[in-house]
RNA sequence: UGGGGCGUCGUCAAGCGGUAAGACACAGGAAUUUGGAUCCUGCAUUCGGAGGUUCGAAUCCUCCCGCCCCAGCCA
């Protein structure tokens, strides 16, 4: 039987590779690349395959560079670039100096096309776009040869440099591989190698007019970059058989060898650029880092961390099935590493004012509170008390349910860090009936938070002191879309977003320590989630918080179940 | 009706002929100044189905079923 560390990861491409080592393939050596195209933001799906090629490289002792695929002049940008490469950083990955462009080895290509000519092996075709569809056959029929398959290899030679030259207009002639037109497979019928595209490039300007296609530069760009395992998803699968024939006529052995898993997906959202996009330009969210969305940069500005998007992509595991992961994965990873950095805080969301009868109107105490209940170091900071407080408007029923713990008429609960109270009346607002304001005595005794006479009391809640609170805007950010999977359903993917995804709350009471939080900071707002300062459009004057996630609620679920 | 892939717990996923890891979710319970975190406990007699080979099969063979990808001068 095989021994391996259970404590690292075992995935059919960690088997791949621990195979060519064993067999000295490459002597033992492993380089992979992220090979992004800029014409987006990077997302979660991403970020998995981001962390699996730099993941290898560190685990083999390798080498993982960062690649521009840009072989595509519309739609690339260098700002799409800059998102890449810092969230890429972010993420915590480093590719030293090895930053790539595909760009960069477009002279290189050139000469490696000229070359597959010579060998009779490609070939100038002056077929327009719809030709070449009709005689490329269909996925059941074989297709036809191009009329101008058999042009000698000096004509081809002239044609293709005056392509390059720029004499042809776009769309009339492109240069492709002799393989077989009644290939079974689809990709193998004649492949476009280059296309004429008189489009200035983000990053060659004009310098160039033919742009090669994916599968022509990007078995050669991993050949170039001395790549061992060349890993993509799933649907390149169907082109794998074209990356070694462009490799096996133009390179000599050991190959890069490509390798296919599936690409992830996530309950909840939607992760293809162009359901994205639609939902940036359709103004369902705010832009690509608006944090509904499942970019990094989204999800930076949430709150998630660096450090929980790659233990998340640690979890899920590598393989080839195609597969939903279920958001609670993440949300759990989230939390878990949220739990040992926040500090936590008080914040009342949904204010429902509270009067102390019994304590002296103008007193101010300060009580020192820590800022996390497990970790000393993380320090304190001092909260006041005084008459007026807030509560969450949740944490008081008039007619209280079974099984709700909280403040009642009658009822004795712990102020978090500070006294019991009790509440003995409430006064309502005469015009809705709605509650106004609750009115409580508290036990001097208990500023310990015990009472000397050993009474118990079944529930703590989170208050804020009212003349001293931060008022604020707090953002409640949710799954995106109402049902596990949006796109199976009938209809548009649109039809099923969540209402809820976004609940903006404009009357949110913080304790004053608050006041200073900078975007970066994480925060537990005590017995409701995790918050982060938002870091995009918050103005200077009211500062807005953003729920990264909420804390799991075990009474949501009870009151759930009551209905 | 062509070709390429994939089917192991609700969701992921190990397993590579020797008798089904783990995680999330879920359900109970303990403890608790967050109904949080923590800690216990439970959760696939069975691996898409049917045959076959074998002392022994999720693993090998045969047939069947289901799902995904491919007909961009996108990647």
């Amino acid at each position: 039987m095989t021994q391996t560390d259970p404590s690292l990861p075992s995935d059919f491409i960690r088997n791949i590779i621990d195979d060519d080592i064993k067999t000295g393939k490459h002597q033992g050596r492993v380089a992979t690349r992220f090979p992004p195209e800029p014409n987006g933001y990077p997302h979660i799906g991403h970020a998995k395959s981001i962390c699996l090629n730099f993941g290898l490289a560190t685990q083999y002792g390798g080498t993982c560079n960062l690649r521009l695929d840009d072989t595509d002049p519309s739609g690339e940008s260098m700002e799409y670039v800059e998102s890449i490469v810092r969230d890429v950083k972010w993420l915590g990955f480093d590719w030293e100096d090895r930053l790539y462009y595909a760009s960069d080895y477009y002279e290189k290509l050139y000469q490696y096309a000229l070359q597959l000519i010579r060998k009779g092996l490609a070939y100038v075709c002056d077929l327009n776009a719809d030709q070449i569809r009709e005689y490329r056959g269909t996925l059941t029929e074989p297709g036809k040869e191009s009329p101008f398959r058999n042009r000698t290899v000096a004509e081809n030679l002239d044609l293709f440099v005056r392509m390059r030259a720029g004499e042809f207009a776009d769309g009339s002639r492109v240069l492709r591989a002799k393989i077989d037109m009644g290939s079974p497979n689809v990709t193998m019928r004649d492949p476009i190698m280059y296309r004429i595209k008189k489009e200035s490039h983000y990053r060659t300007g004009d310098a160039w007019c033919i742009y090669p296609m994916y599968d022509f530069a990007h078995c050669l760009s991993d050949y170039i970059e001395g790549i061992t395992h060349s890993i993509c998803t799933l649907e390149f699968e169907n082109n794998r058989p074209l990356y070694d024939w462009f490799l096996d006529q133009l390179v000599e052995k050991p190959r890069p060898r490509q390798i296919e898993f599936a690409r992830l997906n996530l309950s909840y959202t939607v992760m293809s650029k162009r359901k994205l996009l639609e939902l940036v330009e359709t103004g369902v969210v705010g832009g690509w880092d608006d944090p509904q969305m499942p970019t990094l940069s989204g999800m930076r500005r949430r709150g998630f961390t660096p450090e929980a998007i790659r233990k998340f992509c640690e979890k899920i595991g590598v393989s080839k099935n195609d597969s939903l992961i279920d958001m609670a994965l993440l949300e759990n990873c989230v939390r878990d590493d949220l739990n040992e950095k926040a500090l936590r805080v008080m914040a009342v969301l949904r204010p429902l004012r509270v009067v102390i009868d019994n304590y002296p109107e103008g007193e101010v105490e300060m009580f020192d509170c820590p800022y996390h209940p497990k970790n000393a170091e993380m320090g304190s900071r001092q909260v006041p008390f005084s008459r007026n407080l807030f509560i969450e408007r949740e944490d008081f029923m008039e007619e209280p349910p079974k099984k709700f713990f909280r403040l009642a008429p009658g009822r004795e609960v712990r102020l978090r860090y500070g006294y019991f109270i009790r509440c003995v009346g409430v006064v309502k607002d005469p015009a809705t009936e709605e509650v106004a304001e609750v009115h409580c005595t508290y036990d001097p005794q208990t500023r310990s938070g015990f009472a000397p006479d050993g009474r118990k009391v079944d529930a703590t809640v989170h208050w804020v002191s009212a003349p001293h609170a931060v008022p604020v805007e707090v953002r409640l950010y949710d799954r995106l879309f109402r049902v596990p999977d949006a796109l199976s359903e009938p209809g548009e993917f649109t039809e099923y977003l969540n209402p809820k995804s976004l609940e903006i709350l404009k009357d949110c009471r913080l304790e004053p320590s608050l006041a200073a939080a900078t975007p970066g900071q994480r925060f537990q707002f005590e017995r409701l989630g995790y918050f982060c300062p938002d870091s995009g459009d918050s103005p200077e004057r009211t500062p807005v918080f953003n729920r990264t996630v909420t804390l799991r609620d075990a009474w949501a679920k009870i009151a759930e179940k009551g209905r």
